[in-house]
DNA sequence: CTACCATTAGTATCAGGTATTAATATTAGA
DNA sequence: TCTAATATTAATACCTGATACTAATGGTAG
């Protein structure tokens, strides 16, 4: 790991790389790191631009505590505006710079695919619900800037199976539709 | 606001809930909201075991690392471990707390999704591309303590379409399978 | 009236910095 | 070769948000 005599130019760039693969690592172990003094290192982040640690940490924290609250751990993906428990609901998602390739600003489909499932769960009125089988149409692409109103129908309930269908609508034409099978889970298993 | 006179116990639950709701409070602002010294906030959180506010930041940033890491910005959901680009490839994930629902222990439909859409994506040599239609079954529940494989499979390309078979396995069983048609976005829009 | 507890005050110490000034290397150019 | 510019290191004062500890005060219940 000798890492001596790297030139400033590139124990930058090597720097910049190191703190984005490591948010985490203090002045002091990057200069152990480059066997420079801990001042060298505080240079080099300043004529970066890069924050100390403390305030690259808190970055972190705040800039995923969002992202978490949409599509983590979270039951709901999407913010639930209305719902007829065993019948039908409504919920809309505001897509954000995460959920969308890079290149093209298109959402990600399983930001979708996640909007409609975890709405159909939240449609039954059961405690545990679990997707069987999804039969999934997307029509357009959807959009950073686009806003995804789904709408979930329960269209049949045959024992702990129901039958849900999904369609979310952009602009008012749809974009995706979706038909769920749900299984309650309450009695058996 | 007033909030004087609040009992030691009282005042210790709120304390709780306050930073359940907000860990980035310092104990100065917890000192105006409930209009006790300093002191006693610290000993408040002494009692109940509460870090303090660098090491609950820390946490939280630890905590969503992974988890964004797992399904936010990452192009691909779960670890690429072989491909042949136009033809075929495999991933595995394994799945993490965040990813089931907390009583059943079950992952969620839209991870395992996202593992196989973002699979199919990769397979496609091509610089972007696009889910058209997604047939899915899902077999059986795939828990916390499964690993899932999947294996993605061009099964047939026309002009700018590709067709993509994805296969997913847990112990060698077969738990989900999808059907992707893909759409290049290279020359059209 | 006293024993106990809750609360507050004060001080020393810490990590991981910022900001600034100054002293040395090292290297490139004339 | 000497000099000027650049890179690096050192030293110091200060900051925030704490920990850890000791000690003083205030109320209240028995």
């Amino acid at each position: 790991m000798a890492r001596l005599n790297l030139p400033k130019k590139a124990r930058q760039r090597e720097l910049m790389e190191r703190l984005k693969a490591d948010p985490f690592l203090t002045d002091e172990e990057l200069s152990d790191i480059f066997h420079v003094s801990i001042q060298t290192i505080r240079l080099d982040r300043l004529e970066l631009g890069i924050p100390e640690l403390r305030e690259r940490i808190k970055n972190v924290a705040e800039g995923n505590y969002e992202k978490i609250r949409a599509i983590g751990g979270q039951e709901i993906v999407g913010e639930l505006i209305e719902i007829e428990l065993g019948k039908s609901g409504i919920s809309i998602l505001t897509p954000t710079e995460d959920m969308v390739f890079e290149k093209t600003k298109i959402v990600r489909g399983h930001y979708i695919y996640a909007q409609a499932e975890s709405l159909a769960i939240a449609v039954i009125d059961a405690k545990v619900a679990l997707i069987g089988v999804a039969n999934i149409k997307y029509k357009t692409p959807i959009y950073l800037t686009d806003k995804l109103v789904a709408k979930a129908e329960v269209v049949r309930q045959r024992g702990n199976k129901y039958f849900v269908w999904v369609k979310t609508k952009v602009n008012h034409q749809e974009a995706f539709r979706g038909k769920f099978i749900l299984v309650s889970m309450d009695d058996e298993q």
